[in-house]
DNA sequence: TTCTCGATGTGTACGATGCTTACATCACCG
DNA sequence: CGGTGATGTAAGCATCGTACACATCGAGAA
């Protein structure tokens, strides 16, 4: 929605337009993004994006950074300051329900490389862990929180994939929501072995 | 290894040859595969792989298959009926490192919608589930088998990929390796909370 | 031995897609 | 009204998947 605010000759905003043109082109195509189509999306020509962005390259990387900013955002409204195993679940289903709604944002901001340190995703990526490390820390104060937080993002980050990959069946959001909870709770749950 | 044993005329065998071609090439580029380049680096033209495969997606399940195969080796091989958390932590270490040692490969097997439930694939993730879930309810009979076992793959899932998109510093391999051992024997020796 | 045939690989071409750059052009600001 | 920066046009260059017609080799039939 509102992809239709262009009353300008020379476009207006087109920085912005073709930011939320690509954006509506991953959560349509789910495929690989390209510049063209963005460019053609936008209604432009498949040169004008180099006067806003250095190359493909960074296109994506803003990309990614909006994405990060919603998915905490998201990850903060669904829940303050979890303290009980149902609390960690609701974070989880969260986590996993921005994947399955933006399959193709969600890659893009994960499956890629990302070597630069400067990478704006890569510090966005590290806020995510700074939040979860947050939330943990507060919870289980007495625990190894590091190790922790590093686990729990793992979990809710492989049930993600494992469900975008077609390893878990994804098909019914309920029962993805169900199958999301169990393993945070039972995991939570677990009493260490009684060996 | 052992790349150069293509002694005949027509090639002798180059189904087989293309197979391991294409392992090699997904070992040194990382990048993603392509058929004319399987072809280049077996020899041959870049139609001959059509008279062995349909089409590109045959070769790729074909990898994928012997992908898996393996993976579920080294997991069998590193740990016999897991009990104690540190055994858990040695299958998710033995995970973890094949995603780090072969990361084109692992990609190729995972990063996939792999739709097709008829798939060599599909099949295989299967078995590596149905691995983890045999393991799971052998050490915890008493808890939720299946969400435990679900949790439990997540869990080492995600740690392997946070560590091969770089949002986990995966350069020093012993680092690694504890970290992964640190968060899995972090969440399952919690103490349920005491709230 | 010689001929024939099927399996296997070659050469080549087609059509598509993509990123990027060089240069021309147009709209607006001052 | 001139200039400046944003955009269009066109092209270069690379890559890929795949199809088709033809050549070649090995083996079995005659």
């Amino acid at each position: 929605m509102s992809t239709s605010v262009k009353p300008a000759y020379h476009h207006g905003d087109l920085r912005a337009a073709l930011l939320t043109a690509a954006m509506d082109l991953l959560e349509e195509d789910g495929g690989s993004l390209s510049l063209r189509a963005v460019a053609r999306r936008a209604g432009v020509s498949p040169a004008a994006p180099y006067r806003h962005f250095a190359d493909k390259e960074a296109l994506e990387s803003e990309l990614a950074a909006a994405g990060f900013a919603d998915l905490r955002q998201r990850l903060a409204a669904s829940v303050t300051a979890p303290a009980v195993p149902e609390d960690f679940a609701r974070l989880g289903v969260s986590y996993v329900r921005f994947a399955l709604d933006r399959p193709a944002l969600f890659r893009l901001m994960f499956g890629n490389p990302c070597a630069d340190t400067e990478d704006v995703r890569a510090i966005a990526a590290a806020e995510v862990l700074g939040f979860v490390l947050a939330c943990v820390s507060q919870a289980f104060p007495q625990a190894d929180t590091e190790a922790l937080a590093t686990a729990g993002w793992s979990l809710v980050h492989g049930l993600a994939f494992l469900h975008l990959d077609g390893k878990l069946p994804a098909a019914d959001p309920a029962e993805v929501d169900g199958r999301v909870t169990s393993a945070v709770v039972a995991i939570l749950t677990l009493q260490p072995t009684t060996h």
